[in-house]
DNA sequence: CGCAGAATTGATACATCTCAAGCTGGGTGG
DNA sequence: CCACCCAGCTTGAGATGTATCAATTCTGCG
């Protein structure tokens, strides 16, 4: 089974898709023939559970390709969505042995994984590491604390359309495609896997998805594919500042 | 104005009750010589803006005793607080110009103040600051996603409830009371801060804090001051799992 | 074709919000 | 010393947004 997870084929740093935005991003070149040596990739399927809440990790890492959520579990089943892992996102905390939040692959991923005692060690002896670590951590709590007006103040109306723009936005800078108004993506989610995200249901996520494309908002090829006419719009409707900058 | 606010007085940080805490506490010696150097005391009055959403920071600190908020607005002016800040949390970003929410003192406050640019350098200079720093962002981070689910999936009565458990455990750890099922402390907070923190509005948590009185969870001594007979049976209506384990 | 998972839609229930009216306690000025 | 005031809080009644329960309807796939 892991003999199945796991590839070694090597991919050179130098052609690596999240190169410039990754934990490594800073490093120089001595500093990626390290890491190179105590790198790895790994394959996960849509749906696979990548850690179980509490379990001991024994790898850090970072997403390369596809898409994996981390989520908290109540006893009585009630579940939120506390990250949406992209590419160049980095996974697993150095210094802790275990994850706190179920981490799973909802679609294929890769993994760019590197064993947590040598990583940790490097983190000590290269600062371009640890510094482009603070500094990505940095960013995802500016980001659970934008979510947290999300969660807590905004209708379920304004929460769909907020996930739409984060989504059409970070789809954007990604495939850099130009700050346009009108904009295409695919939902990588599922109707159930939003309403986690939101802190709603699947079908109050169901009605306010058709509510916003009988109003025009937004337009529907099959469930998934998503077309925006007009981004300002979306924006407008998600309740953000609409201070004019387009994806910024 | 500024003035008035502004104290010189120095404390030896030495004798800081925060030293073991804040992001100095990895420092050595010869280390803590050189932010003195950098550091000034700075007193802030309750209901003080501390910073401006958008406004530019020129400096970052830690808080020495004394509570304060982070919270974010809506043009329509619903809130949503997004932080709370005790006696040794960070304020600041370094790296980054401007904070993006609002810092409000809701007691009477004294920080630690460092000038953002020497204390940048000295971030790159002393590993053991970068990597304390480091560390709180990722308990930060952690405590963030903790509240997403409060937020997001929890009952009013289980949000104050939370809320409760949390300030009573930091304040017991604060004053080094031992692990004990019944804790006595004061709300820093007004019902409407607890609103704002909790994505409730102040009526629901007046009504809930009312009905967990009338049900013997917790019992008040004018407005504010809390006694909680048993500690277990709070974290019980907060909905978290009791792993049995009390204040740790 | 027909099944299963995913999504939509409808009817009703219920938790929380909203609007509105008092209450309480600490401070101030006459 | 009392009367008043006001911010903070409590309580009530009704409105509303979202959850819940229950059918269908899609859609991709074996």
């Amino acid at each position: 089974m892991l003999n199945e997870d796991t590839k070694t084929v090597a991919h050179d740093c130098g052609d690596c898709p999240i190169r410039h935005r990754a934990v490594c991003a800073r490093c120089e070149t001595d500093e990626l023939e390290r890491l190179e040596e105590i790198k790895y990739y790994r394959n996960f399927e849509a749906g696979q559970t990548i850690i179980w809440s509490g379990d001991r990790m024994d790898f850090v890492g970072s997403v390369v390709s596809g898409i994996a959520t981390l989520t908290q579990t109540m006893e009585d089943g009630r579940t939120q969505m506390v990250g949406l892992l992209l590419p160049s996102d980095f996974v697993g905390r150095p210094g802790r042995d275990g994850s706190p939040y179920d981490v799973v692959a909802t679609t294929d991923m890769v993994m760019c994984c590197f064993r947590k005692r040598p990583f940790e060690e490097m983190m000590v002896a290269t600062p371009h590491i640890a510094h482009r670590l603070l500094e990505m951590t940095l960013d995802e709590l500016d980001a659970a604390r934008e979510w947290m007006l999300v969660l807590g103040r905004k209708t379920a109306r304004e929460k769909i359309a907020s996930l739409l723009s984060i989504i059409a936005r970070r789809d954007a800078t990604l495939n850099l495609q130009p700050a346009q108004n009108r904009l295409v993506f695919d939902l990588p989610l599922t109707r159930e896997a939003m309403a986690d995200y939101l802190g709603l249901t699947l079908e109050t996520v169901s009605r306010q998805i058709s509510a916003l494309k009988r109003d025009g908002v937004i337009e529907l090829e099959g469930k998934r594919h998503v077309t925006v006419p007009d981004f300002s719009r979306l924006l407008d409707e998600a309740g953000d500042d609409t201070d004019g900058g387009l994806l910024v």
